[in-house]
DNA sequence: TCACAAAATCACATTTTCTGTGTTATAATT
DNA sequence: AATTATAACACAGAAAATGTGATTTTGTGA
């Protein structure tokens, strides 16, 4: 077991326990204390948990969960499965629109492939990678960073996406309830929407347990998009509710 | 001496010599000529040089000293300076405005200590660093991303810095002539006024050797700005003909 | 056009440098 | 006083950089 692998597993421990202790975990894994101190101390730098005496702890709810470098290492799989389905709605030459966050970030790996083509984001992650490749033009949308969602946000945001046109825009969601999908951020919000605003066709791309949940800002109504994504089935009130008009699309995680 | 430093040096003899040979190189650095070919191909990947029969050239005034990648190296000593400088003009809790160049990247560096701060660029290298920072507001400017100049340009630049105002905006110009200072770029050109027009201060930065050089096209009267800092004191004929309203300053190296 | 020498490339061996880990000693906390 | 945390050093294995020699390519002059 490597390094990353066994942190990860301390992350996941976390989620569901709230509190690991430093034997505990030494013992487990089959590693020093001093191993597992170094640990704790460098994701305590990274801010995914708080070290205590004798172990760690997380203050779930708090700024962790809606950290954008946790929420990076989470359920990469589903998100590599994700990306790869909404990948195949892109053919070489279109002119893509991506949201923040992680999921859209691993998009943008995967569409980076698809060159030659044009991406518009505002998400920094793939800015960062897109950057260095021939064959994509890279058109970064400004505004205020924001940490917490590793992006740029805000009236400059809204106004440059007001100027611009795209093929398709790739929108993911936090949470979705019955017909509705969901977003915590007003500023967020105004920004997936003005992106969906300036597109032929708009994707949903939303992991399945992010199903009956909501958030304080309605982000948009299923149907407004011509294709849902999402690694399982639909709860089936959202499902039969949808019109014929959206197309939704399962992901499965291909194992490599 | 280990491999970047052998790679950079590389580069410099290239630059002096515009050719160097393999085997010569190889002898001076007392390595293997295997080495030399791979340090070779990899700064030739990167676009630095060409390689040729027995060594390698540098066709010089084509691509490659435009290239971002390489002018980041250069004369970093007398960047450092001329950031130190401009940074005294601006106290915590500012906005400033910064351009693309990779002297104006140092500059970034540098402000990024005069926190709390608020940074409007369109330079991805200073995004990228002041993206981390608590105490510095980054607002990025969007735009179509340029690999040469590693920053966003484009209407979309030009219309989000109408909609913001600074106090103060640093210019960078890659040349200069009697009064008059220039680049060869257009859209460039565009940003670099449109910053200038939303700035209460306008401030140049230019390296003294960039003196008695022009370029396609002119980007500003010098007595335009309120400051103008450079390493050696102004041509003879710049320093006469310029008013009163703007200001000069010398930096000077501080040895670290 | 051919032959031949110089140079480039390839594949693999070797060396060096880094990274992760463990151990022990010392300091801090409960 | 007992436990836990930190610091300093040592070590092994991995990864990166370099070297070596065999093989292929390239340029040049007969």
């Amino acid at each position: 077991m490597k390094r990353e692998e066994r942190r990860q597993e301390i992350i996941n421990l976390l989620v569901e326990s709230r509190a690991v202790e430093l034997d505990d975990i030494a013992a487990r894994f089959g590693v020093s204390k001093m191993t597992i101190h170094r640990d704790l101390d460098d994701l305590e730098r990274a801010g995914v948990l708080r070290k205590v005496r004798g172990g760690a702890t997380i203050d779930a709810g708090t700024r962790f969960e809606s950290d954008f470098r946790f929420r990076e290492l989470q359920e990469a799989d589903v998100k590599r499965a994700l990306a790869e389905t909404a990948a195949e709605l892109v053919e070489p030459g279109m002119t893509v629109m991506i949201n923040d966050g992680s999921m859209a970030a691993v998009l943008g790996d995967a569409l980076c492939e698809k060159k030659p083509i044009t991406i518009i984001t505002n998400n920094a992650a793939i800015m960062e990678r897109a950057k260095g490749l021939s064959g994509v033009t890279l058109i970064g949308l400004g505004g205020v960073f924001s940490a917490k969602f590793n992006a740029y946000f805000g009236i400059v945001t809204e106004e440059a996406l007001s100027r611009l046109r795209a093929d398709v825009a790739f929108v993911s969601a936090p949470a979705a309830s019955g017909r509705l999908s969901y977003h915590m951020d007003e500023a967020v919000v105004r920004t997936k929407r003005a992106m969906m605003a300036a597109s032929r066709q708009k994707c949903l791309m939303i992991n399945s347990r992010r199903f009956g949940h909501t958030a304080l800002h309605v982000l948009a109504d299923l149907a407004e998009f011509d294709t849902v994504i999402s690694d399982k089935p639909l709860p089936h009130d959202t499902a039969a509710d949808l019109g014929g008009r959206t197309t939704v699309r399962i992901a499965k995680e291909t194992l490599s």
